[in-house]
DNA sequence: CAGATTAAGTCAACATGGCTGACATAATCC
DNA sequence: GGATTATGTCAGCCATGTTGACTTAATCTG
């Protein structure tokens, strides 16, 4: 890159002016205007970089991060269904047709019947997909550690509940099922299937 | 939606099992290897969501979401150089070079010669440009101070910490250096410009 | 049981925003 | 005065989002 680090915003004065922490409009500013536009600010940087890694990954097996999402998703709540994933992914089903058939074809998810509603198709990931999720993951994990680390004890539920209120309130119970469910196994599972 | 409420991960076992929180192939885990699985979940979430207001609105203005990022950091750091931006947003001066032409066709931004190297174009978002910003960052705004709320008394410092490091480490300097250059004015600012 | 609904897959067509590589212009640096 | 730098631009490609319409199979419901 350029030269970043050299004092940037050039041009008039230097100065700590325009309308920095003062409330703008007529707003009741908790924490101060300035500081939640830098904690934006952070947001952005921070996942920016949350997805490098893996995007640099995905590149060498012709995916993209479309790609990881619906790999990462059905890796980790096997079973979903392409319903669920829908609403997770917040994308219409001609983007996730586009990129689960390739997974599919790859060998990278496979799909099953449901048990007790047959239209229902259940997507697992195939050891395959489990290897490349957990590979894909694995540098985001380390981030993620070493984050929580830096943030000090207690970061954790800190942190938690930021996550959680940042997520639309409608949308927060359906988060908290999707993350609370585990894994079932594919295939031999419990209720059978041939019939 | 459908009824993503319902119990998800259908098909087998509902039980707990596959590798939950165990080591999975011989990493230490600070953290159990699970929980930090939960947090990129929520980190996507969150982010997703962070992202959605603003989206609705730049659809009005027949924008996308990299015209918010361009508008956001030309207007939060007034006077950054193209250069700048290219390195902050982490993408090839043709991508830039699109959404800053419409940006400053419609007038949302100016550009000005640098006044001591006047190859640089600096750029400074006009008043039309300063209005739509802060329209897009409101919403967002608004969901930072709820959820730094939410995430109770020192969730500010932890949070910050937790947000710098998982930046890229040789990021972090000019990333703390495009935080803390705050806007100069375009225009009849301090050097003077007409000689 | 017949008709409505639902889950999923698909087609065609389009828009946005990434990418590459090459090249032009103007200004600065040496 | 020549090399370098900052910016802008052209042409073209690809990934991934969009809409709207339609099919198939299975389930639900009156």
């Amino acid at each position: 890159m350029t030269d970043l680090n050299a004092p940037l915003a050039r041009g008039g004065k230097p100065a700590e002016a325009k309308h920095g922490a003062g409330s703008p409009a007529g707003k009741v500013a908790s924490v101060s205007e300035t500081k939640l536009h830098e904690f934006a600010e952070l947001l952005f940087f921070a996942y920016r970089d949350f997805t490098r890694d893996p995007d640099a990954i995905l590149s060498d097996f012709g995916f993209g991060r479309a790609h990881h999402r619906v790999l990462h998703f059905v890796n980790r709540h096997a079973g979903l269904r392409v319903a669920d994933l829908l609403g997770i992914l917040n994308i219409t089903k001609q983007s996730l047709g586009r990129v689960l058939k390739q997974l599919i074809d790859q060998g990278y998810i496979i799909q099953q019947a449901g048990a007790s509603d047959r239209r229902e198709r259940l997507l697992f990931a195939t050891e395959r997909g489990q290897a490349l999720a957990e590979r894909l993951a694995a540098p985001q994990l380390v981030r993620l550690s070493r984050a929580l680390k830096a943030a000090g004890p207690g970061a954790e539920t800190t942190l938690r509940q930021f996550l959680e209120a940042m997520i639309n309130a409608e949308d927060r119970p359906q988060v908290s099922s999707i993350m609370s469910a585990s894994s079932p196994q594919p295939g031999r599972g419990g209720t059978g299937e041939g019939s």
